[in-house]
Order: C-alpha cells, then sequence, then structure tokens
DNA sequence: TTGAAAGCGGTACCAC
DNA sequence: GTGGTACCGCTTTCAA
C-alpha cells in the first residue's frame, strides 16, 4: 500500500511538500502540486485518515445514535444525516443503541468515548445526565433531534404543540370522545417527544372540558381517553383493536402519536368493519411517505431536513475553536423549534350524527 | 485526554507494559495488570484506535453499503450486522449508496478505498467488476448479500427458486392469468435479485403453458404479465391500481417481488374495492413483519440473520491469515443459499369459478 | 516479566 | 515555495 513517501519520492519533492499539495493546505507551486498530484494517482496513492487523525486530533467522522433503524421518521433522518457527511467528506459510524442495559452503556463509555468520533448526533435519545456528563468530558459536541435531555445543540419540533394542534383539530370538527395513542413512556417521560404530545393532548380535551377516562372501556359519552403503546404499526393496529372493539365505548377519533401507528389503527378499524371517516377520524403525525396511500391526516416534519440540519449543526460546533464552550448558539434561528404542518385528508371528518 | 504513557508512570510501569497490561496481549504479572488496569480506570484511560490501527494495519471497522435505509429488509439486515458488530467490538461505517453517479465511484474509490475499513459488506447492491476489482486491489474482504457481482464471499437466497414457489403456490391454487411485480432492472439485469425472481415466474408461468402477455392491457383469458415497478410500497400500490383497474384484463393472482410492493397491491385492490381473496390472491417476498398484519401469504427469509452471518463471514475472513487468496471457504454450509419458507395466510385462495 | 526504542503514516513547525 | 524533523499514541521486536 502506497504511502506519502512514495508519492514524494516519485514526484521528486519532501513528504512535506507531497503533504501541501495533496491536502491543500499552504502554499505549493501550481505546477510541483501537478507533479505530485500526478505522482499520486500514477501508484493509486490513497492517505491513511489514521494517521492524519493522529497528528490533526480530528478523524472526519462522526457518530450516530439512533434507537431503531427500521422505522421511518429514524431511517428518513438518517438519510439527510448520510448524504450531508458524505458531501462534506466525512464518515458516519452507526450505534443502533439498545433501549437500556450494558449494551447501551458500552455505546457511551466505549465506543463513543473514544476518539474515533469529533462528534456525536444522537436521534430519538432520552439521555441520561451521566450520558451526557460522559460526551462533555471528553469535550464531544453532541446534536440531539428529538428525545431528552440537558444538552446544548437539540434540533426539534414543538411537540406540545403538535399534540394540541392534532386535538384541536379533531375537537374543531366536533368529536368529543377522542383517544390518544401515546408512544412508550408518555406519562413515566414527560420530557420525552411521547410525553410532549401526551402533554398537548390532555391540556386541550381538559381546555375543552374533556373529562379524562380512566381507560377506554370507561362507558360511553364525552371524554378524553389515553393509551401507551409502541410507536410502530403492529402496536398501533393491536391498540386499535382494543380500542375500537367495543361499539359502545368507541370513540369517533384517534390521535396517534406516529403515522405509523395510525396505519395500524386504520387497519383495525377497517378489520373491524368501520369506515372511515364516517365512523371514525384517525390523525397522525411525522408526514410518513405512506400517509398519503392510507388517505391520512397528519402534522408533517421533515426529518430528512431535520437530519442535514444536524450535521450542519456539528460540523459548526467543531468548526468553532475547539472548545465550543463560549461559541454563539450554533443552532439555526436561535434554537426554535423546526416547521411541522397540519396536512388534511380524508382520515378526519366530522363525526356522524350521534 | 489522557494517553498510554500517563497510564504508565501513574502504573510505575513501561508504556509496553502498559499496552500488554490492557490489550491482554503478551505476558504480565497479574498483579502488574491490576495496577495497570486499576490506573487506567483512575484517569478516565480510553486507548486511541486511530493509533493502534496505524501500528496494527486493523482498523476494527466494517464499511457497510447499502442502497436504501428506509426499506425493511435493508434495516433487517442493517439490524443484524450492527448487533453482531457491536458485540464483537468492531465498529459500523455506513455509506448510503446512490444507485449511480459520480457519488457512488466517490464511495468506492474514495470512502472504501481508504485504510479505514478492515473489509466491506454489501448489501442489495449490483457491483460492476471495476468496482470488486477496485477493493480486491486494496485487499479488502468483500461479503456481499442479495445483488449481484462475481465476488468471493455472497450470502443469498435462492431467488431463482423463489420466483418459481410462488408462482407455483399460484398455479396450484388454480390461477391461470397472474401478474408479477417485479423489480426495476429485472429484465436489464437478469443476474439481479429482481431478475431471478422474474425469470423463475417466467419459467414457471411457461413451464404451465401460459403464454406472456405484451401488457396489462391484454385480452383477458389465461396468460403471464410483467410488469417492472420500485420495490416500495407506493410503487406496488400504483401498479396495483394499473393492473387491477379493468375489471376485463384484471389478473386473478399477483405475485410481488416483494411484501411492501404487495401491500401496496393489496391497497389498491382495497382502494378498487376488491376483496381479498375473492377477487384477487397476492404473494409477497420477505416475511415483512407487517405481513401478518396485511394478512399475505409470502415466502420467508431472514434479513437480521443474514446481516449476522455476513459479519461473521468478514471477520473469518479478516481473522485468516492476510490475505485470503487461498483461505478455505469461509461461507457457511458451502455457500448454499440461506433457507427461505413459504406461509401461507389469507391473501392467496382459489379464484372465484369463472 | 519488563523496558527501551523503533516505527506505523501522516502533519506542521521551523529554517532555508 | 520547499525541505528537514519532531511528534501524534500506540504496538512490537529485541535485550535485559
Amino acid at each position: 500500500m502506497p504511502a506519502i513517501g512514495d508519492v514524494a519520492r516519485l514526484a521528486g519533492v519532501s513528504k512535506a511538500t507531497a503533504s501541501r499539495a495533496l491536502s491543500g493546505r499552504g502554499h505549493v507551486a501550481a505546477d510541483t502540486r501537478r507533479r505530485v498530484q500526478l505522482a499520486a494517482s500514477e501508484i493509486g496513492y490513497i492517505a491513511s485518515p489514521d494517521a492524519a487523525s493522529l497528528v490533526t486530533g480530528r478523524t472526519k467522522n462522526i457518530g450516530v445514535v439512533i434507537p431503531f433503524v427500521n422505522r421511518w421518521f429514524f431511517g428518513a433522518v438518517l438519510d439527510g444525516i448520510e448524504r450531508t457527511l458524505l458531501a462534506a467528506g466525512y464518515d458516519l459510524t452507526l450505534y443502533n443503541l439498545p433501549v437500556s442495559g450494558p449494551e447501551r452503556s458500552r455505546v457511551f463509555e466505549f465506543f463513543l468515548a473514544r476518539k474515533r468520533v469529533d462528534a456525536v448526533i444522537v436521534i430519538g435519545v432520552d439521555l441520561t445526565p451521566g450520558e451526557i456528563g460522559g460526551l462533555e468530558r471528553r469535550e464531544k459536541p453532541v446534536v440531539c433531534i428529538g428525545g431528552s435531555g440537558e444538552v446544548t445543540a437539540r434540533l426539534t419540533i414543538d411537540d406540545h404543540g403538535v399534540g394540541a394542534l392534532a386535538t384541536s383539530h379533531l375537537l374543531h370538527l366536533g368529536h368529543t370522545r377522542i383517544a390518544h395513542l401515546a408512544g412508550v413512556g408518555a406519562t413515566s417521560q414527560p420530557a420525552s417527544v411521547a410525553g410532549l404530545r401526551a402533554a398537548g393532548f390532555l391540556e386541550t380535551t381538559d381546555a375543552a372540558g374533556l373529562p379524562l377516562l380512566a381507560d377506554e372501556s370507561s362507558a360511553g359519552g364525552p371524554g378524553a381517553i389515553l393509551v401507551e403503546a409502541d410507536m410502530g404499526m403492529p402496536a398501533g393496529f393491536a391498540a386499535g383493536l382494543q380500542l375500537l372493539g367495543h361499539p359502545a365505548h368507541r370513540p369517533t377519533a384517534v390521535f396517534a402519536a406516529s403515522d405509523e401507528m395510525a396505519f395500524g389503527v386504520i387497519r383495525a378499524a377497517e378489520r373491524l368493519g368501520l369506515s372511515m371517516p364516517r365512523d371514525l377520524s384517525v390523525i397522525g403525525v411525522d408526514g410518513h411517505e405512506h400517509a398519503e396511500l392510507f388517505d391520512l391526516t397528519t402534522i408533517e416534519q421533515s426529518p430528512t431536513e431535520q437530519g442535514r440540519l444536524a450535521v450542519e449543526v456539528a460540523l459548526r460546533m467543531l468548526g468553532g475553536e475547539g472548545g465550543g464552550g463560549g461559541a454563539p448558539d450554533p443552532l439555526p434561528d436561535s434554537g426554535a423549534p423546526m416547521p411541522t404542518r397540519l396536512v388534511v385528508r380524508g382520515s378526519t371528518a366530522r363525526p356522524a350524527v350521534a
């Protein structure tokens, strides 16, 4: 495997000049540069990133922590991150984080703590103070997308607002018995995405005078129902069957915390012979690429764009003079929430007259 | 950031001894080892992988090349790979490969060519001879899952057999007008996954005496119809609408090259008011986690397990003495195809009597 | 069993 | 503008 010394020899210059000519740093005569570049491609020279990292302290590699690969939102974010990093000449090292357990701490205490990643992007994870502290101690910039934890840079939508908006939409249509399919941890982790969306739902129904019902089998009539489930489609389906199974207790509208859950609810409704939106209105969150196909009303966000931005922020934190401590806010719009948009489709409508 | 010299000083030993004590290579007195380990954890020492790579020539990092993150099959494979690598102390560097264009060559000629990855796992990509040659020249073991290209290690199912099996299933049920929704490139790339499945379909229908119809609007009656589309759900939906739109030309069964396509077809059928399996039978491929939810008959494979195995193979190739040239076959079962299984659900049945 | 010293492949500082 | 050289942090002979 050719090293820079070989290139230098072939081009008749010193290693130092070869390095400058190839990396573009420092001044080299145009002619010399061409000779060096020619020599390099001649022998198929490619710089060893490890050697460069060793001396510069920069790896040009970003660690990405994600709880699931196979959920649309996360995949889309990952996609945005990947493209942006690639264009910037950075590598992406992926860590598929187990919810908890020894594997999780190994990721933070070993993999991410090493000098192999310049910065870390964390997607949809509720970070513990210890995890954040460890990264800070190693002076690694951390950019979060969603999730929770006291971190300096976080890109997020207004999840509380999303919960409120979705709920208002249903209320305005005239629904008075509304269920919210919240993500797991909505009550135990109030600061999490699931928790915030649920809070938005609860406050809005409460403000509308709807009582919070103990569970889905509470007697009919107006009220708000809260159910926690995994944010995927199968769990949405199961919860949907449960929720919609008994005609007497059935809500007329469901606000699902994710589009995938909503798809599950829609299929459950179909399975039960309910017609939409006549018998049931459903609204989701995300702007899933299949939402149109399911004719699902949803609150769109742009995960790919969030991924792109997260990289930009991370790179900016890296670019700033080393520390990042006193640097000006690297977040766009002073950390304002990312935009969302209510897209009304055929899955929501006024309830059938009682 | 503490270096090994700091650990050595604190423990009162030389750098060499500290290295041996921490890495486990070479003999160190049990007592010395403890002292070193204590010192290391005392100051929060974590070895720099770059420095180690530089001297050992091993990065403990595997490059993974994937065409989409947001397709269930690929996500599931990625998941299997990730878990296995993590357990082995390896990093995963992800490359989301554009179908073609300059970005694609940059991945192969720059990112993967560097000494940053020990080996490469390529999922569902049709590799060109040039791409393979480049990797071989740099002596990087390559393990493929699906896709095509003349590579030494490839894990794959019997895609031709899958196409034949799915088709036979429909034929045995009595269907005589069958459409195959093939992946893009089925005809132009006969060795690709899409091509092989389509070939299995065509041979089987041909053997059954069904004529190949020019397109889906060919006159009714027995025949085989071949349509190419993207392997995702939206494309499946669109193709489904097209294919099933005209009652006179409608096939009674559809074999979709992927479960996601099949889901799309199912929704298209529902949208058109067709009832399944009365008016239409649908079979897919993959064993998607939502297949049960759609009551979809499918030919299951195990992407996660394939990912796990790919890592095992790659690590074995790495473990073998350097070259890999004359090493014994690192593939399990001498490269026999990975298992698949027909799972019959409610989406396939005998056709309604004509 | 342990230590001294030579690199791995680059970069960057310093002279020239 | 270019070359010499120290050094990034670690592993690994080779001697002791």
